[in-house]
RNA sequence: GGUCGGGUGGCAGAGUGGUCGAAUGCACCGGUCUUGAAAACCGGCGUACCGCAAGGUACCGGGGGUUCGAAUCCCUCCCCGACCGCCA
């Protein structure tokens, strides 16, 4: 959620960033609504304030009768009240639903316009060069090695789940092992998360859990959903807690499954473990005063390319236009992978994703910060980044690593934990 | 799943219809004392919104109700703890 004076005070600004982004919003008709609100909001407190005198004097007060008039005094007085109230309400329902849905702030790098709009802004180490031999992709890859079970998956939970299979848990829980230990290093610290969480926290970071355009399951007779990713429960961790300025940047990884229904994602490129409806990811996740988290943002993006430079993974860094933010995120990074079975000659595809939330997550959620001796608190920045979204990993991973004889060297850096250094050839 | 007990300020913990936004302790901030520190003592110290200020309004897990007035009574939901049952 945005500042409410800052959106009363730059309206045109707001209203443009709105338009950037492709969200429709009337943000003059907030205005309009919130400066009413706050008319009746100032009579309200008004009539409250007589009461509470009313009210008051009656405990003092031993005559019977003036007792009896000073109670009719102040009925009359909280029905006035309730009055206002119930047309405040209205207006204020109407001035949330706008406000809930105005989209963040956007940093001024940021690309304007649709998705085609958005900058390479670097490669990694590694070139996306050609193999020198008929690819296979990762689906091809796995059936010859075993490595994963789509049907068994399809019959056991429908289309899009599978079920990993020898190598490919090994890889699964190196990667994470990985990861993990790189993150660690830079002082993060570890959890694992819980798969489900309430509504409202799946609100407060932004998802929309019900409804029927939702990426998310949720659990019938419940307020419970299964998280499409862990920055779900880390923001929720932290929910209407005050943290102490010295605490801060307070940074987070967290392992947990993630789970998308994939609504409307019907005939993209979904071929294989790209598009699943369940998959494993780390996730990075900090907390920072405001002055810290373009740093921290950036940092995220090193990490990220640190851990696929580390495989040995080709990869771009995408700075994603307007159109393609989101409503939580000020900016956005992408990592793209190379994946030389997509498309026909090989295709970059999405493997992280770094946002800086600013303190949109935040108000929402409630967090903030307090600085020792100082009266009041601030809202914290919030910034969440893929570390390792497994799926994506694994098959980044086949069709890079994959030989002209079939087999797959496994990266170096996941050895020790894989046990092997490849995969397939009677190794 | 069952029974009981709880949810109050950063933490601990009083408060069962009216001068309660809330005792007290700890923590924290300022001061006295001290060569310095500690201790002791004195003072301050919740959050948000409105207001230049004085001040006001709201908030005692969430929502609703009773009342002139609710932290306090009623309903409901959520959460936490203990014990029992079941179980990886």
């Amino acid at each position: 959620m945005l500042d409410k004076k800052n959106i009363l005070e730059n309206t045109d600004l707001v209203q443009k960033n709105c338009d950037n982004r492709g969200v429709k919003v009337n943000v003059g008709r907030y205005v309009e609504l919130e400066s009413q609100r706050r008319a009746l909001q100032q009579e309200i407190e008004e009539l409250s304030r007589q009461a509470n005198l009313v009210s008051k004097s009656i405990g003092k007060t031993q005559d019977d009768a003036e007792r009896k008039e000073r109670k009719k005094e102040g009925r009359q007085l909280r029905e006035q009240k309730d009055e206002k109230q119930a047309a405040m309400d209205c207006i204020a329902a109407e001035a949330g639903a706008i406000y809930r849905s105005m989209p963040n702030l956007t940093h001024p790098e940021s690309p304007v316009g649709s998705e085609a709009h958005s900058r390479e802004l670097r490669r990694g180490e590694h070139d996306a060069r050609s193999l020198g031999f008929p690819v296979l992709d990762h689906v091809e890859l796995a059936e010859q090695h075993d490595l994963i079970d789509f049907e068994g998956g399809a019959r056991t939970a429908g289309n899009g789940f599978y079920f990993l299979k020898n190598e490919a848990v090994l890889l699964e829980l190196a990667l994470q092992q990985y990861a993990l230990e790189l993150l660690m290093g830079e002082g993060f610290v570890p959890l694992i998360t819980p798969d489900l969480a309430r509504g409202e926290i799946l609100q407060g970071v932004g998802f929309i859990p019900r409804g029927p355009e939702t990426q998310i399951y949720s659990i019938e007779n419940s307020d419970l959903n299964l998280v499409a990713t862990a920055e779900i429960t880390l923001g929720g961790l932290y929910s209407g807690q005050v943290i102490d300025e010295d605490d801060l940047p307070l940074t987070l990884c967290g392992i947990s499954h993630c789970f998308r229904t994939e609504a409307g994602a019907a005939g993209r490129t979904s071929r294989g473990l790209y598009r699943v409806h369940q998959f494993t990811k780390v996730e990075m996740f900090a907390f920072t005063r405001p002055d810290q988290s373009e740093q921290m943002h950036n940092s995220f993006c090193d990490l990220e390319c640190r851990i696929f430079d580390g495989l040995g993974i080709p990869y771009r860094v995408i700075d994603i236009a307007t159109g393609d933010l989101g409503g939580p995120a000020y900016r956005k990074f992408d990592l793209e992978a190379w994946m030389p079975g997509r498309g026909d000659n090989g295709e970059y595809g999405e493997v992280t994703s770094a946002s800086n939330c600013t303190d949109y997550q935040s108000r929402r959620l409630n967090i903030r910060y307090k600085t020792k001796g100082e009266k009041g608190t601030h809202f914290v920045h919030t910034l969440n980044g893929t570390a390792v979204a497994i799926s994506r990993a694994i098959l980044a991973i086949l069709e890079n690593c994959q030989q002209a004889d079939g087999t797959v060297v496994v990266p170096s850096v996941l050895q020790k934990w894989v046990g092997k250094e490849q995969i397939g050839g009677g190794i």
